[in-house]
DNA sequence: AGGAATACGGTACACTGTGTAGCGTTACTT
DNA sequence: AAGTAACGCTACACAGTGTACCGTATTCCT
């Protein structure tokens, strides 16, 4: 998304790129953050094991950062995606399961945690990597928490960005300390304490439950 | 805690570890950290901005992880501490009160992600820094849980592990993406979402439907 | 076909940081 | 006085970063 956006900006002239690099790179990084962890990947490290030049990584990544967050926030589709219908509690178990989902594939929890270290104490750098990405699925969360306020399923004071801390903080925390796979009672325990935490109380005896 | 302790195995003879000097680094450290992040925490900087050799920086921590993760957990009361009487609410808000103001102090915070990074992929090393101070808060607050639910105040379904990964999660993802303090609502706003997740429901007067 | 543009593949370099080793000197204990 | 360990300093081997610079290869445009 950010580096190595080769199709887009071709001009007219010149040597096509050979996104085969790319991608061997990219898996090779991979390999690295998901079995020996951020520490371990380097841009040396990556040339010696795929072969590709040192220098022509640099062409596509100026930094490992760089490379990293790709790998981190690549791909990343907005968790809004696969909220469609449905009501407050399958909405949530989707949206949860989705962040389990993603932040338990290991190079992407390692690929997360090198970049936040990285980019401590750098706000520009901090700003170029992680903007899109996050702010996306926060302002998806927001819309899904409004809708719901409106709705009435969803508490009036429910802030969405205090909910996305704790939804991906949970998540994230767990994954990166325990690097262990979350059992699926676990996701349900999960899924359950955010719904409570959210859910609008139950509505007093004179409006029944419509939406069994 | 783990390196440097000094005063407790000091043999006979010897001249004594001058302890300023543990005090110089560990400052400057700290310093460093907040104001510039993990990466820019180096034992080179420390050195040349204190003035102490870095030959005695390495006498006193094998690596840079180990300091950093001195600064991380050091100190790092059991959060069983302040948990002392009161109902359910006003404990879990001392609980959460308690590691926000932890987590907020931007050196620990950044220390904590370094840590992380850092021993990806080398469990020996994980164990060796990380083992004692997070075994001991998870035990506290399960113990905290079990308590409550002995009273009735707690859902006999909340998992203290499950509740521990979802309170600090939120906590340290916020402070380390943000690097900004918490506003005071958005602690009140967390405490209550927390406490709604697990508090017992109440008791059946009205309520037709009783939970299973 | 020729020229411009750009990637490829490789080498070299300056620099920062790591971690270890060794040295004579200093301070404290017995 | 002897023993011991920290101090203060220097040097070294090594890994990794990021930049610069080659000649070569491939493609588009005129």
């Amino acid at each position: 998304m950010s580096a190595s956006a080769t199709a887009s900006n071709a001009r007219p002239g010149g040597r096509p790129r050979d996104g085969a690099i790319d991608h061997v790179v990219r898996e090779a990084a991979r390999r690295l953050l998901a079995e020996r962890g951020y520490r371990a990947l380097t841009f040396e490290t990556l040339a010696r094991e795929t072969g590709v030049p040192r220098s022509m990584i640099y062409r596509r990544w100026p930094t490992k950062t760089h490379l990293a967050n790709e790998i981190a926030v690549g791909g990343e589709a907005s968790f809004a995606d696969v909220i469609a219908g449905g009501g407050l509690e399958p909405q949530m178990a989707g949206l949860i399961r989705q962040i389990f989902a993603r932040y338990q594939v290991a190079s992407i929890a390692a690929a997360s945690v090198g970049v936040i270290a990285d980019t401590q104490g750098d706000r520009a750098l901090q700003a170029e990597l992680r903007g899109e990405a996050e702010a996306i699925n926060r302002a998806a969360l927001r819309g899904i928490v409004a809708a719901g306020q409106q709705a009435g399923t969803i508490r009036m004071d429910v802030d969405g960005d205090v909910l996305f801390d704790m939804i991906v903080g949970g998540i994230v925390y767990r994954t990166l300390f325990s690097l262990q796979p979350a059992p699926s009672e676990y996701v349900a325990d999960y899924t359950r304490r955010i719904v409570a935490s959210i859910a609008a109380p139950a509505p007093p005896v004179l409006s029944p439950r419509q939406d069994d």
